[in-house]
DNA sequence: CGATGAATTATGCATATGCACCCTTAACCA
DNA sequence: TGGTTAAGGGTGCATATGCATAATTCATCG
């Protein structure tokens, strides 16, 4: 048995492998909204922040900062979130989702919930609880 | 309690979220190798299926054949793998680890090691296998 | 044997990801 | 107060991801 046997096990390669099983299903049945599945994660997390800065949504979604600014990109030129500078600090900038955007975003929660319970109930949600917990785990495990 | 207020227990949301972590800890620690997180697993992956077509690898790795496609393209140029056509079916590109993949990935190895145990000593070896097992049942439920 | 469908791979397009680096502005301190 | 450091944010570059579609080749059946 080689180390390179040991590689099926490898601990980045199936969290990638689920994320990408678990973002096809999510993009297929979100589809409908017109929202792929990062982008109804940024958009849920830009809601429910309020309007915060770029900074805050980032570390809230454990996202590179720059890939945030790439991924708000689609949403602004829908329309669905915009930004607005603040008096205090004029270094940042306050994101706010839209009214069309809270249109798009309550046609794609109950779209949310039907990938995100095919998932929770296939699996049992006491189990999923105790696999964030450990997803949580590992991410604090990577500083 | 709002559906929106669930959101942040998004089964791909935590997924993306720790597979970005885990991935951005991966490629730091391989970086003296030259390979990132992805270009490991693609080409230990090949190592390991031997001589394999691309559906066969990219069904083993849980990823889009297309995504393959460009994926390899990377180690390609660096000359670590190689397409021959040997195969009795024209159509199949049979892939396969070079010399010089062969000498990178025995470099990665010990890296890839050290990461991985980061992550499972972390957590503890038995829970880790839990959630091999829930990540590979999360897959099993997009279908 | 020829048509038709299926398998294998690649390309165009749009988005996702993050490091290195840049600019701007605020904070701090000697 | 002037200089330095830190914080907030964007861009360039390279890779990662997958759907829709096309091109090639194989299989199958009438």
């Amino acid at each position: 048995m080689s180390v390179l046997d040991q590689t099926a096990d490898c601990v980045c390669l199936n969290l990638r492998a689920a994320a990408r099983a678990v973002t096809r299903m999510y993009d297929e049945v979100l589809r409908p909204s017109g929202l792929k599945a990062t982008q109804f994660s940024v958009l849920a997390a830009v809601a429910t922040e309020g309007p915060a800065s770029m900074t805050v949504i980032a570390k809230a979604l454990v996202m590179d900062r720059t890939t945030l600014t790439r991924n708000l990109k689609p949403l602004m030129d829908r329309g669905l979130v915009k930004a607005g500078k603040v008096a205090d600090d004029r270094r940042q900038r306050r994101i706010v989702v839209t009214g069309e955007g809270k249109a798009i975003l309550a046609k794609a929660l109950p779209l949310w919930k039907k990938a995100h319970e095919q998932i929770v109930i296939g699996i049992g949600f006491a189990r999923w609880q105790g696999m964030v917990r450990l997803l949580d785990e590992a991410v604090r495990l990577t500083r």
